[in-house]
DNA sequence: CCACGCTTGATTTTT
DNA sequence: TCAAGCGTGG
């Protein structure tokens, strides 16, 4: 490794360390603990920073890039700093911008790992054998490519889904493996097949001048590798390098950091072993376990003061987290108070559950046990699987509690949202032969496969694209009357789009409602009749809105290809419901952890398919559940639960054994035969009573329990007592608050035999009215009862985009 | 080309 | 249970 480059970099260091001194007296400085102010200080060289769960590590991470900036260390260019996900680097940026009071001009390289390569690799395109204006495929271009390549193959496409094979590819770009240095070990893959079709996959990007997601890394890598002189200029420009979550870097995103600070080695990266989660997708905790090998020398610090939760909170979580072994090891703390104990509640079933949790939402609402209200936005169930939040939004929609589900589809994945794009993409450059094959018969054309073919056929053998082919077969009037009128006119609107692209004569947000419309496309739903559809043309309406914040079309995809986040919906107050993933990050003042039973957390399949390495890791996703939680954290079990239409019966999670006894309160669940179980059960489960506790057998095994699996359990005397107990609020008084929501004026408006329409579940007819609730037959998810003001009248949603 | 019924299999998900 | 994906018959 070279040193030459360093002495300009040393130049400019040195007069500033000086400057360097007098800034640690800098107001931005202030609030700092002494951990956190070491790690902003420590500007040159490794440097690691463990931060646990809310030990305000963002706030380190921007004052360190302030830091750099404000002594004058470096200037904004010369600092690499990355992230995993957008919101992560548009914070970062919102918060650098804050502390320098808007004095800087943006930090060019302040990104994702994926937005920072696809920089890099526009300018040194032809280092990959690509053109500088290449296209980054979806997943879905991604899967129609394989299957096109596996269909040439004979693969029984049964036993070797194209999708397993995606996955596979993109296993292997995680590591950094191209279809040349997969190792021989693999070779075995989809059917001995894998290799080749890797390759081929690779050969046809190319010649698509295409790259998928994991190309980004990967062509990044592989021109750093054999152009040394293009990573020297790299290694000179990026004189510093932030990296956050480095938990969570794979194999492809560690190689990248580590050719780039191979030179002056001035890296921070800043992450929490405890955290990481994401191994099943990649991910290497060696990474972070092994920084101090890798950058011998390296100042490493810990950031322990925690900022965001009580006591208690903190330690039921560390002692979770203290079962896994090889860890780096952090002992959190806090000053603030030791609040509530952590609540643990067991249930009969995931019904009963479910019913609970909204109970206790609508009782902390209010205010209980003496506690302030808290609002709903400030309140989320955490699930490990999104099967489990069914339950939830059953039972939430019967009782009219608003919730809001985080995660599910992405706007930019759904698939009006890519059909759009595909159009808009064909309007810029009408050679986009993924673009064209995905909309080709969309709305529908009559053009089936068999055309499709023929238009292929056309392409290849002329050598151009697909929309060049089509062109030919219409010439040659190569197929039948109806599709051969329709493939003309699309042929033309590309034309013409592609024209007025150019000619700018339109503003490009009128001529993507152009497109859309000429298209057929806003039609195509107007006239679908699925409850999904007004939804669609909503979604569709937003994307051409958002197309206002870009210079044209071209920028438009440019970004968007990047950007695959979207934004929280409206102003009402809702619950969060959203995986333990996807909360990662966040935090609220309640918390509730449902669905605490081995099994199901931690989950069979990864202790299956990763063995301790898989528990280690549902643990950790254990601990950053319960670091979720500000005040007031509620975990809970189901001794029954209903999987795959099954009844079965669970054992309560064995993580709940390893919550330390002094930092949990065991509730009394409610209902059940003296509503005693719970309670003896869980005593056992802790271990406060013993390993086997008859309860808790009984609970599990017992014929009662057999029985239950018996559907109409349901209708046996016991169940109906347990279900009028449980109606009576345990913990909480009922209460009025839910009436003052409930617009009466909306209740009166429906009446048997109205036509509605529901968010959820689409149009229906009103079978009967009760109170506020409506019984509705819906036409697609069945009969319901739900809250009159979470439907409308059908028909007044029908309001049309553009 | 489409609508329907059947089989199958079923975490976590960003870019 | 339930949704997606496939194959068949119109």
């Amino acid at each position: 490794m070279s040193d030459s480059y360093e002495d300009d970099a040393f130049e400019a260091a040195v007069p500033l360390s000086r400057r360097a001194m007098q800034a640690a007296s800098a107001p931005y400085m202030d609030g700092l603990n002494p951990a956190q102010r070491e790690a902003v200080e420590a500007l040159e060289g490794p440097v690691l920073m463990l931060a646990g769960a809310g030990t305000g590590k963002t706030k380190a991470l921007t004052t360190r890039i302030v830091h750099l900036l404000a002594t004058g260390t470096a200037r904004p260019n010369e600092i690499l700093a990355v992230t995993f996900t957008n919101k992560a680097a548009r914070e970062m940026k919102n918060r650098v911008g804050r502390l320098m009071g808007e004095a800087v001009e943006g930090m060019p390289w302040l990104g994702t790992f994926h937005a920072i390569c696809v920089k890099l690799l526009r300018r040194h395109a032809e280092l990959a054998g690509l053109k500088t204006n290449f296209t980054i495929l979806d997943t879905d271009d991604q899967l129609r490519l394989l299957k096109q390549l596996v269909a040439a193959h004979n693969i029984d496409d049964k036993r070797w889904p194209a999708r397993m094979l995606a996955g596979i590819i993109d296993g292997w770009k995680n590591k950094a493996w191209t279809p040349e240095t997969v190792p021989t070990a693999e070779h075995g893959a989809y059917d001995h097949k894998g290799v080749e079709i890797y390759a081929e996959y690779q050969a046809r990007l190319k010649t698509l001048n295409a790259v998928d997601f994991g190309d980004l890394l990967l062509h990044v890598i592989g021109i750093f590798q054999t152009h040394e002189d293009v990573l020297e200029q790299y290694r000179r420009w990026f004189r510093y390098i932030l990296v956050d979550e480095y938990q969570d870097t794979n194999v492809a995103q560690y190689l990248w950091l580590r050719l780039l600070a191979g030179g002056h080695k001035n890296i921070c990266c800043v992450g929490d072993d405890d955290q990481s989660i994401y191994g099943w997708r990649g991910a290497e905790v060696g990474n972070i376990l092994r920084f101090e090998e890798d950058f011998p020398g390296a100042v490493v610090v810990r950031l322990e003061q925690n900022y965001r939760s009580t006591g208690h909170i903190l330690g039921a979580a560390s002692g979770v987290i203290a079962a896994n072994k090889g860890r780096l090891g952090k002992t959190l703390f806090t000053d603030g108070e030791d609040g509530e104990k952590v609540r643990l509640i067991g249930h009969w079933d995931g019904e009963e559950e479910a019913r609970w949790i909204g109970d206790e939402i609508e009782a902390m609402q209010v205010g209980t046990r003496g506690l302030d209200p808290i609002s709903l936005d400030q309140m989320a169930i955490l699930v490990r699987a999104s099967h489990q939040m069914r339950a939830f939004e059953d039972r939430f929609l019967t009782i009219g509690l608003p919730y809001r589900v985080i995660g599910g589809p992405r706007f930019y994945e759904r698939m009006e949202i890519r059909d759009a794009m595909a159009y808009f993409r064909l309007a810029v450059s009408p050679d986009d032969d993924l673009a064209f094959e995905r909309i080709v018969n969309t709305p529908k054309r009559g053009l089936g496969d068999k055309a499709v073919q023929k238009i292929q056929i056309a392409a290849r053998s002329n050598g151009v694209s697909l929309h060049e082919g089509a062109r030919l077969v219409v010439a040659m009037k190569g197929i039948g009357g109806k599709g051969l009128a329709a493939l003309r006119e699309l042929i033309e609107g590309i034309d013409r789009w592609s024209a007025q692209v150019r000619s700018e004569a339109d503003t490009h947000v009128e001529l993507a409602e152009m497109i859309l419309d000429e298209s057929g496309y806003t039609g195509h739903w107007q006239n679908d009749k699925t409850p999904e559809a007004p939804g669609r043309l909503e979604n569709l309406k937003e994307l051409v809105k958002a197309l206002e914040g870009f210079e044209n079309l071209q920028g438009f995809l440019e970004h968007v290809s990047l950007i695959m986040d979207n934004e929280a919906d409206g102003a009402e107050e809702k619950v969060s419901i959203m995986t333990l993933h996807a909360a990662k990050g966040l935090e609220f003042p309640a918390v509730f952890l449902p669905g605490w039973e081995d099994g199901l957390f931690p989950s069979q399949r990864s202790m299956d398919e990763s063995g301790l390495k898989g528990l280690e890791e549902e643990r950790r996703l254990a601990y950053v559940g319960i670091t979720r939680a500000e005040r007031l954290c509620t975990i809970s079990f189901a001794a029954n639960r209903r999987v795959y239409g099954q009844w079965q019966s669970a054992l309560p999670s064995r993580f709940i054994d390893e919550l330390p006894e002094d930092h949990v309160e065991v509730l009394t669940p409610p209902g059940l035969y003296g509503g005693g179980y719970g309670a003896a059960g869980m005593a056992s489960s802790m271990g406060m009573a013993g390993a086997a506790s008859p309860v808790l057998n009984a609970m599990a095994g017992s014929d009662l329990h057999a029985k239950a699996a018996e559907a109409n359990v349901y209708n046996s005397p016991g169940w109906r007592r347990l279900q009028s107990r449980s109606a009576e609020r345990p913990m909480s008084q009922p209460k009025e608050s839910r009436n003052m929501v409930i617009d009466l004026d909306a209740v009166s408006s429906f009446g048997e035999g109205d036509r509605v329409f529901h968010q959820k579940f689409g149009y229906g007819e009103v079978m009967g009215v009760e109170g506020d609730k409506l019984d509705i037959e819906f036409d697609k998810a069945g009969s319901k009862k739900v809250v009159a003001r979470f439907v409308i009248a059908a028909g007044s949603e029908g309001d049309v985009p553009f």
